[in-house]
DNA sequence: CCTCTTAAGAGAAATGATTTTCATTTTTTT
DNA sequence: AAAAAAATGAAAATCATTTCTCTTAAGAGG
């Protein structure tokens, strides 16, 4: 995600007068998940990050889970189902559609002023809304490259 | 879904004439299950349909999975991802917004003119969209209430 | 700083949707 | 009607996620 120190920083505390809020403990772990999930790709799945931070720390699979969860209830991440396989997370303030391959699984962001707008602009009756997940599913490029070519 | 006969009638002839077309089989199944998946309600779970297919055919839940795909590949059903648990399908026509209870689960649909046609204008380089799936993550008023209702 | 309480972590086992496998049945072709 | 091959059923496998139990360590109070 490339994250300025400064947000780093900010988020760090946000989630921490998060936990503090809840009576929650403050441990290494929590703080440890936050900074390697800052470092992560625009989305990324729960193994990509355990993966990541097997390397520095010895931390659970599920302490991962967990903690990710609260990283979701304190809005720093967000949850989108992309796909069947697994839940993929986002940077919370970073708006953008996904243009999903049904082919490959690929995944890109498109961000586009005129869809935040309609979305800031829609209410609802009897639903508050806390985020938006768009996909939008169809063929890329490269797979549709090697369509052609595999029908000759 | 209260799908009119003559609409039931042409996606019946659309699966027909896509099962042709790859050279497949026309099984009793197949028909069984196109024709139960229509019965369901705007969208639906595997599971749900599978429970509906059972009181009346003895079909595998495999031959389910394997032919609601089949309905996907020839575009009368679509394929959505709105929670972690399962996958939810719906008619493909059936264009909407889902609102999305991160408490409970429910899921509402919303249907809205203005979404549809920004999405229609929408172009993408080196991406052919295939269909958009939007959902909308919050509250719902039931769970609003309640949660009011358990503070005090 | 020390001790106690209990939340949180580790590791392993369980769960549940979906996929795969393989023997058997059934459709379609000849 | 018989042969060839695809589809089904049933059961086992897979894999992300959750749960369980035991152990560790954070944080409150002294």
């Amino acid at each position: 995600m490339k994250i300025d120190d400064d947000v780093r920083i900010r988020l760090k505390e946000k989630f921490e007068e998060f936990i503090k809020s809840k009576r929650m403990r403050q441990t290494p772990e929590r703080f440890a998940i936050l900074d390697k999930a800052l470092d992560q790709h625009v989305h990324f799945d729960i193994d990509e990050l355990y993966r990541d931070i097997e390397k520095e720390y010895r931390v659970c699979r599920a302490t991962v889970y967990n903690t990710v969860e609260l990283l979701c209830e304190c809005n720093i991440l967000r949850k989108h189902y992309l796909n069947e396989n697994q839940a993929a997370y986002e940077l919370a303030d970073d708006r953008h559609l996904h243009l999903i391959c049904m082919s490959c699984g690929s995944v890109r962001e498109v961000r586009d002023e005129k869809f935040n707008q309609y979305f800031e602009q829609l209410k609802f009756k009897q639903f508050k809304p806390t985020f938006v997940s768009t996909n939008i599913y169809g063929i890329c490029s490269q797979c549709s490259r090697k369509n052609h070519k595999d029908l000759n």
